[in-house]
DNA sequence: TCAAATCCTTACTTTTTCGTCAAGATTGCG
DNA sequence: CGCAATCTTGACGAAAAAGTAAGGATTTGA
């Protein structure tokens, strides 16, 4: 269970973008610089979140990448969708295994754990617009532990012991 | 964020041992033909699970895998962590891009996330059991809905907008 | 004591993901 | 116009993850 490093850096193209004052852009080689990654990967990562609608673009001198809509009303589960392959729907249709001791049975163990840790997941990262990441790392490192506490004081019954 | 091949396969094999009643065990064979892989595959995922000490063997005819403890105290986080490989130490480490306006400044938006976002997970599958996900899917569906639950009511402020 | 069944270990191949390259298209400016 | 700066796009190469193969080691039982 890990961000892939597409997500990673494509969220922080998105956060440098965050950054500009109303009608400022950066350039790829600007992007790539911050983010000591090569100008064409940069590109590459921008070309997905152009195309998903996170940002929008002007090419020639002057030209240059920014934010489609306002940052804080981006929250981080889009993106995530976006830069992540959804394989999770097609999940069952490739497991390898027994299928009657899986899908037709109904009682499968292994489904809920995966499709309810992507939900939490996805929940969690709803909660967080691309503002809360822009220079404030103690806000948003408080919202989480936040979200863990309630986890923790949860202590669902019949299923701890 | 997607769980790993690794990780599903490791832990339904570990589901299947659980399923033993005392004194049963299950042979390589066994166990790769119920979740469709190969007997290799078997036996490096096994492999790793005994390294760990999660599973015990016994070699020889009559021999096989038998789980080392009793499945209601192994907790899905000790699986994971296992069969995971642990970047999340290092990961500000192998950062490429310019460090001083991330770890020095003490002002980084997207550790936060990641660490974060671990952490969530980790308390999570910290709640169930393996016992848990033994032929019974619907109270572990429950288990995870009731933290996402908890998640969506959290609404913390100062974030959200 | 031998042979068969089983696990153990390392090395290799395949597949997927990650990142790069190079050519093309659009825009602004003199 | 014509050049330079910029984004766009698809194909390619490198790295990591996933999975396979093969030979070795241990135990049981005839
Ligand atoms: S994993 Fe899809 S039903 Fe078991
Ligand atoms: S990611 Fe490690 S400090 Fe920014």
């Amino acid at each position: 269970m890990k961000i892939s490093a597409q997500e990673e850096y494509g969220l922080r193209c998105l956060v440098q973008l965050a950054n500009l004052g109303a009608g400022e852009t950066l350039t790829l080689p600007q992007i790539a610089e911050r983010e000591g990654i090569s100008v064409a990967h940069a590109g590459k990562l921008l070309w997905l979140l152009n195309r998903a609608g996170f940002v929008n673009s002007t090419r020639g001198p002057k030209g240059g990448y920014f934010l489609s809509r306002p940052a804080s009303e981006i929250r981080l589960n889009e993106i995530i969708k976006v830069l992540d392959e959804d394989v999770l729907s097609s999940h069952c249709e490739s497991y390898t295994g027994v299928l009657e001791k899986c899908v037709h049975t109904g009682d499968c163990g292994i489904r809920p754990v995966i499709v309810g840790l992507h939900e939490l997941v996805e929940h969690a990262l709803g909660q967080v617009t691309l503002a809360a990441l822009v220079d404030n790392e103690e806000k948003v490192d408080a919202m989480f532990h936040q979200i863990e506490g309630m986890v923790k004081r949860a202590q669902p019954r019949g299923l701890g012991q």
